[in-house]
DNA sequence: ATAAAAATATGATTAAAATCACAAATCAAT
DNA sequence: ATTGATTTGTGATTTTAATCATATTTTTAT
């Protein structure tokens, strides 16, 4: 975790409209920017860990993070990504308990960090804060339900066609049409709660059926109505 | 859902220092009292269902009730249980979304109904209303994400033990031991995301192991060290 | 009280996915 | 560029849990 070189005026920063913090004042959005820290965290590195305690949040200017539980055993289930306008950390500042999931950088990514002390000051003078993070929650909260339906649920493969469709919903395609995310086969696996060996073989298996072109890690969907139908969303 | 026959006056209720509205003033618990809608729900009749338009919150005043989502082929899965003093249908109210889940009560309950417009009007003046509201939202992301991991990673022994320790939690135990809750063998299967016959041969192997104890849909824990060693709560 | 419906119980069979084992390919760091 | 580590790929085997079938018991409604 370095010290980012140039730390963006909160004011001019373009993610304003899009986060959290869209409904904070010119003075408001001030303060932040002087208090905020800013730092790049290299791909690979941890920002912080599960039952560590944290400080703050971070909002994400750039990059992709995996945020993710560590099972027994060890295996770890990936919870969500966060991405640029994304905050993560707030579950731990609101309720005051060690963090509940580490997060990594699965890129170069770069945080502005904001202290607990900052970050009550602003929900106490600005009620429609606290309402936008509750906006925020609910709508992960909506997504884990969702989620949780699913695994109990689907099956694997159901599950994988699903989540191929999301990532490429969440991160979008560059001009070839890949997916803007790399992942790597477990990763994938412990997004949607498989083996590794699982993932391997439905991947190669959605290609043989020409659903998906699969160079390395790049992934390209051919065939979304058929991944559509395999996933089961529509039920 | 019937008209509760005597609607509690929100200052004297006795759930006022422990719900989402414990921060509010005498006056902003007045007008709580002369805007809530109290009613009774019978065991078994339907609150709202998933997909409709919810108008408003539901505190729980007694009972329990069974919060679920419908998956593909009509599957329930059950979220969470709403009893007393809990807050249910904010993630709706506050996202301005259908509901995303059903609730059905599984025993006599009663709910007090508050309406979008006055929950905002109290959210914008007490913005610690909104924390508050902020802290169940995370509390529950935190279970859902656990849950998450716990259904994508152990299996289905596992997670009957994890769920009977955390009925008997949440629920508490009358004066013979039985847990305070009582549910059909397929509402256990549809927590744990499993056939209802497995619930029933697992609850079975867990009696003749001598771990608990089942007259019908009563059940006791007889022995918790090895159900947590069961459940792999600690690793 | 009785009939109908729902839930429980148990056995047999099948299916899905995990695990194990190992080879080949790719990636990362020096 | 080389080497060591990690990741991918594939086959064989095992395990877990789902599914199907059917009998019995319990609950619910009239």
């Amino acid at each position: 975790m370095s010290r980012y070189f140039e730390e963006p005026n909160c004011k001019d920063c373009n993610l304003v409209f899009s986060t959290v913090f869209k409904k904070l004042t010119v003075d408001q959005l001030d303060y932040l920017t002087k208090n905020k820290v800013c730092s790049q965290i290299k791909k690979g590195k941890t920002l912080y860990k599960e039952g560590s305690r944290i400080t703050g949040v971070y909002c994400i200017n750039d990059g992709i993070l995996k945020v993710y539980k560590t099972g027994c055993e060890g295996k770890e289930q990936i919870v969500k990504f966060a991405k640029r306008g994304d905050i993560i950390g707030y579950r731990s500042v609101i309720n005051g308990e060690p963090a509940c999931t580490s997060v990594k950088a699965i890129e170069d990514s770069a945080v502005c960090y904001i202290n607990t002390q900052e970050l009550y000051g602003l929900l106490k003078e600005n009620s429609e804060l606290g309402i936008e993070l509750l906006q925020i929650a609910c709508a992960e909260l909506d997504e884990a339900n969702n989620y949780l339906t699913d695994i109990a649920q689907k099956s694997v493969r159901e599950r994988l066609a699903e989540i191929l469709l999301k990532l490429q919903d969440d991160f979008g395609t560059d001009k070839e049409g890949i997916i803007n995310i790399t992942l790597t086969r477990e990763e994938l696996a412990n997004i949607i709660g498989t083996a590794t060996e699982s993932v391997i073989r439905l991947l190669s298996e959605f290609r043989t059926e020409g659903l998906v072109d699969l160079q390395g890690r790049k992934i390209k969907i051919l065939n979304i109505q058929k991944l559509k139908k395999i996933s089961n969303v529509f039920k």
